[in-house]
DNA sequence: CAATCAATGATGAAAATTGACCAGAAAGAC
DNA sequence: GTCTTTCTGGTCAATTTTCATCATTGATTG
């Protein structure tokens, strides 16, 4: 584990809302030479704190207009039932988060899809049909007033 | 809205998994010369289909480990009892997303902690302390199988 | 078939990246 | 206290990238 002082917290500050700020503007927005700067980002990066860089899409713009939350609950909770519903989730293009959680459901999906009839077709031809699956509950995102998925 | 080709897509799903990759490469990646696939990019970014650029951090390696899934249900569905709470969200940090949904409860929420004292103080002293608040389930996460967030 | 419009590719100047090198501060050993 | 050792920052220059401009290609329309 390597050790985050006050200013690496402030240039992970920064990558967290601009990843692709330029190396420059980093040093100078944080008090601090390039060189310097690019150090810390590349020690950052080597010890996974910085585990990548992503281009956020907004899903209405490209024709997701469709996107839900569902609680997933399985028939039995052993470990073949799991592997084999993480397969399908990881298979499936829609599904773009799949989180294993304690509670009375055992998985949490984010779930985009073009539209209603396209998430149908999901919910009832891709989870409808696994044999694990005991529960579904859909919570259809109506805004999302804050986001700051990292 | 813009029309988005194939090569657009093909742009945006190399730049939603490598957000800070270089033109260049990315040119050579879509087999499109440099100035033309930099003016796809800048097209797309001026459209809003790409909202921004964030880097990942890994919350375990930040002292961030305990990660967790809520869902809020309000007392209220007036516009004012949604307003105080979607702001009372803002101002929290550990709140990194906040989702409005359709179903038995009105949110959504991610929340990332150091431990679980310390998401004990969020749930009683923030979320608790808010009149609005009606019910709360917390779904821990235990493990993220798959995780495209984008 | 000519004209027009849109998109591409090429070019080059300006800017950014990135690593080598050096200086100074902090920590530890004696 | 002094001498190392280590760590972190700054400077600078070579390399690479960005990005605006311009000519060309190709498709579409009248």
């Amino acid at each position: 584990m390597m050790k985050i002082d006050q200013k690496d917290r402030q240039i992970l500050r920064v990558l967290a809302r601009e990843g692709r700020i330029s190396n420059l503007a980093l040093a100078e927005r944080v008090a601090l030479s390039p060189s310097a700067t690019l150090r810390r980002v590349q020690a950052l990066e080597a010890a996974g704190v910085i585990a990548g860089y992503r281009a956020m899409l907004d899903p209405a713009k490209m024709g997701q207009g469709f996107v839900a939350y569902l609680s997933v609950g399985l028939k039995t909770h052993t470990k073949s039932a799991q592997a084999a519903f993480e397969q399908a989730m990881a298979a499936a293009s829609e599904v773009r988060e799949c989180h294993n959680v304690t509670g009375n459901v055992e998985y949490l999906l984010r779930v985009e899809a073009a539209d209603l009839p396209a998430y149908k077709r999901f919910h009832t031809d891709i989870l409808g049909a696994l044999p694990q699956v005991s529960t579904i509950t859909t919570y259809v995102v109506i805004g999302s007033p804050k986001d700051e998925r990292k």
